[in-house]
DNA sequence: ACGTCGTTTCGCCAATTAACGAAATGTAGA
DNA sequence: TCTACATTTCGTTAATTGGCGAAACGACGT
């Protein structure tokens, strides 16, 4: 039960969804996801610690930088369960797509995004 | 998003998860439920009214009973592959198995069930 | 060693939610 | 109609959770 309840409290929240669905397209660093879903840094890193500890996602330290993927076959067959059919949903989903969109976008500037986060941006 | 974020909503609740586990058995009447929950009766009602409306369980009331049973395959694709999904992994949880054994002695008795729940019982 | 910068943790506030009992609803039987 | 009773709705309270900014952490470059 506690694992099952876990993945499901995971999964009960539009901004953790919105985070698979680009996870879903490549690894990516938390930067990355902060700049598509518009939320404060660290409200995004609860929302990846809390994935994680579904075992929904993971994560590896680069530097100063943290990257994050969808789980990996290991992972427990709730997580995985519930992983593929929250992403078969998000796949159809309006939102899901845009922010793919947006991601792309993202993924092009990298140096200027970096930039335009900071409020030391002189562009 | 919306429908995908109801079902994994109504699914991260540990009563609601044990209601399903017993509806899995056979269509049960809200005061079985009740009874074998160990929770208010306004509470239960509250919980399977948020399971209806995430399409998980249908209802069907017969005089002052109300009856509940799982979705059939007319509800949404994200209810029922989350259903399907959750009621494999109670299929293995210690409690559920507990709330299923507690539900066959609740079906027994019927009668005094309905008799020790309310106050007015004299057995 | 020091400053910078991406990330995480902490403390706080606002919103949501589970739980209860009381009151309202609706149905069956006297 | 009046009563009894299963269920639902309402109002309140306590606990949980999402959000933010500030502070702490940790790694890189000077």
């Amino acid at each position: 039960m506690r694992t099952l309840l876990a993945t499901m409290k995971a999964l009960s929240d539009e901004s953790r969804l919105r985070a698979l669905g680009l996870l879903r397209e490549r690894e990516l660093c938390l930067c990355q996801i902060v700049e598509v879903l518009g939320l404060a840094t660290s409200t995004v890193s609860k929302h990846m610690s809390v994935l994680q500890q579904a075992r929904l996602v993971e994560s590896r330290k680069e530097g100063r930088w943290a990257y994050f993927r969808l789980a990996d076959d290991e992972a427990p067959t709730e997580a995985l369960g519930a992983l593929e059919l929250a992403l078969a949903s998000l796949d159809r989903d309006k939102q899901a797509k845009a922010d793919r969109r947006a991601l792309k976008a993202v993924l092009k500037m990298s140096a200027e995004e970096l930039c335009r986060k900071q409020a030391n941006c002189k562009c």
